[in-house]
DNA sequence: CCACAGACTGGAAGCGCTTCCAGTCCTCCG
DNA sequence: CGGAGGACTGGAAGCGCTTCCAGTCTGTGG
């Protein structure tokens, strides 16, 4: 039964006082430190309940120099790069091992110049207690932002350039391989790739596990043909790939969402899928289920990621030092392929 | 040029020092509060500048008692409801609207017992400055914690029940009643619907909308046949529809992914869209573009539902005193009906 | 019976920033 | 030329919690 506080908001001190101790005393109750005698901790604990106090958080943060958040930044031009249902199963994934460790997830859509400049004033403000960075492109302004960062900072998906210390990534070369690879052994020699845009690490170092698997088995890759991860993309990359390569019997989308494009524009082409041309793709979203004929992919443990990423980072603020991580990918099989 | 600081995090104090102010001068001048001479204003940001120095957001927290940030809770018993990219859209929207008032954005997932433990502390504690609910179901536990809250609460979508005193919702009846209306006006007498969790408001409030519509134009409505939102759940929904009443000729799912769940199931059954049996959705994501044939489905504003939520709360916490906000749905017409 | 660990305790000093308030210094008007 | 306003200024008091530390109070072994 809750009673009428004193004040809207009971502080530490009026537990203290009607539980007959002193503040600190209260306090090492309430976090249920040593140095505090049973019948203490139950007059402190009756006087909580009592008072129906909680704990001020921002008072907490600044003695103890913990935010008790940590923070996941998207990075991306664009906000609508959000809307791609991976970020939405990372969050689900990070959300869980940042519960764990009893943190709170602020989520940063970085894509304005604005919303840049307040991730780097939380970077470098300690507005938080760790970052957890995706999306990055090559020369991404957020990379100075991170390296300035007064706190551990994960990655998620290696950004172009050189690793940093800490990050989790897919292997995206070998799934890439494994999906051309799979293409190869159904037969299919003028198997095409639509890349993924090449100023990320993920659409550079899918298109090297393409190449690598096609040189591997002595066919001829085809030179890059890029989109930007988007439905749309994906249909014109492959009507451009028709005009140019008629005869391409297996095509290799970066993934899922230029996959279905590609599906669409075969369709609208006359081409049967899988019999005149195979498509795989990859990241094994809803999309790739949905898709006509349902895509055979490469699956990545997008929530994975997200927890591996959260770990990462709480095994940080606990001054571990944690090593970077690669998540193994798998091939799905369906009927595109 | 950065140049090494005393500290390596630099306090105001340091600044006021190096400036030659005192630290009251120096918060001002920062804050740009009026009382401060220009020579002083400029004194101080050459000292920031040469410092390197960031205000830390938690101690301003604590003295101002205000933390800078919202909340957006997303309810449900399964994390996997924000899968869903519905919600990926509205924080897109609420993130937009929420930088341009500075505020940062937590989101909480709040599906286990201890997520909902935390947004109860949260929300007592003053965690936020404000928090936004949104997908609560009947009876929902969270329901009380929002009234206990300590800051101001804005609901996305109206919880069952009675309305709260500050929402933004979707006009799912009108949205519903139009859909249904078209389907009749394309010459479709036996509609069934598939509706969503009648456990939420939303998914009562568009079968209410379709239930008038056939009322209206003097036709037998069906019973409510439930599913959850999720794409196999509308499959089998159609289903059982087929073996019931296997002389229908329309469909309104309550929601995209049912819809395409129904789609497939139709499919399979041989019935030909929108030949044998019309169908249209709600919501109008991506799967409804994608879904074959694409879905007439019902628009509704997602991304301006997170924006207006986050404007509502930004007008709370400024002290304001918002009315709630009813957002307009519109059909878009495709293939499927 | 006394000295001494060791468990408790509470006073006090912060954490870094905002803001009230009493004072100082000008400037301008009558 | 005196005094009333204003514009500035900086000292000091918080915001609510943690934590160091010196002191108190046990119980025990010698």
């Amino acid at each position: 039964m809750a009673v009428d506080a004193p004040h809207p908001q009971p502080t530490l001190d009026e537990v203290a006082e009607l539980a007959g101790v002193s503040r600190s005393v209260a306090s090492r109750a309430l976090n249920n430190a040593p140095h505090v005698s049973r019948a203490k901790r139950e007059a402190v604990a009756r006087a909580v309940r009592q008072l129906g106090y909680v704990p001020n958080p921002t008072a907490r943060a600044l003695a103890t120099r913990h935010t008790g958040a940590a923070a996941l930044v998207v990075a991306g031009e664009d906000p609508s790069i959000f809307a791609d249902p991976f970020f939405a199963q990372v969050i689900v994934g990070a959300s869980a091992a940042l519960e764990e460790a009893d943190l709170h997830l602020m989520l940063c859509l970085a894509a304005s110049d604005r919303g840049r400049k307040r991730v780097e004033r939380l970077l470098r403000a300690k507005g938080a207690d760790g970052a957890m960075l995706m999306a990055l492109r090559e020369d991404d302004p957020l990379v100075p932002v991170a390296e300035q960062a007064k706190m551990p900072v994960v990655f998620g998906g290696r950004p172009v350039g050189p690793a940093p210390r800490w990050y989790v990534d897919v292997d995206n070369v070998g799934g890439a391989r494994e999906a051309t690879e799979y293409l190869i052994s159904r037969g299919r020699t003028r198997v095409a790739m639509i890349c993924g845009r090449l100023d990320t690490e993920a659409g550079r170092a899918r298109y090297r596990g393409y190449r690598d698997a096609m040189l591997a088995a002595g066919l001829d890759p085809f030179p890059p043909r890029e989109g930007d991860f988007t439905e749309p993309s994906g249909a014109a990359a492959m009507a451009a790939l028709l005009a140019e390569r008629p005869d391409l019997d297996g095509v290799f989308a970066a993934n899922d969402n230029m996959g279905a494009g590609a599906l669409r524009t075969l369709r609208e082409a006359g081409r049967r899928v899988p019999d005149d041309v195979s498509v795989v793709g990859f990241d094994d979203l809803a999309v790739a289920g949905l898709a006509d004929p349902p895509l055979t992919t490469v699956h990545q443990p997008i929530n994975a990621l997200g927890r591996e990423m959260a770990r990462m980072l709480v095994a940080l603020v606990d001054g571990q030092d944690p090593t970077p991580l690669i998540l193994p990918t798998r091939l799905v099989t369906r009927s595109s392929a």
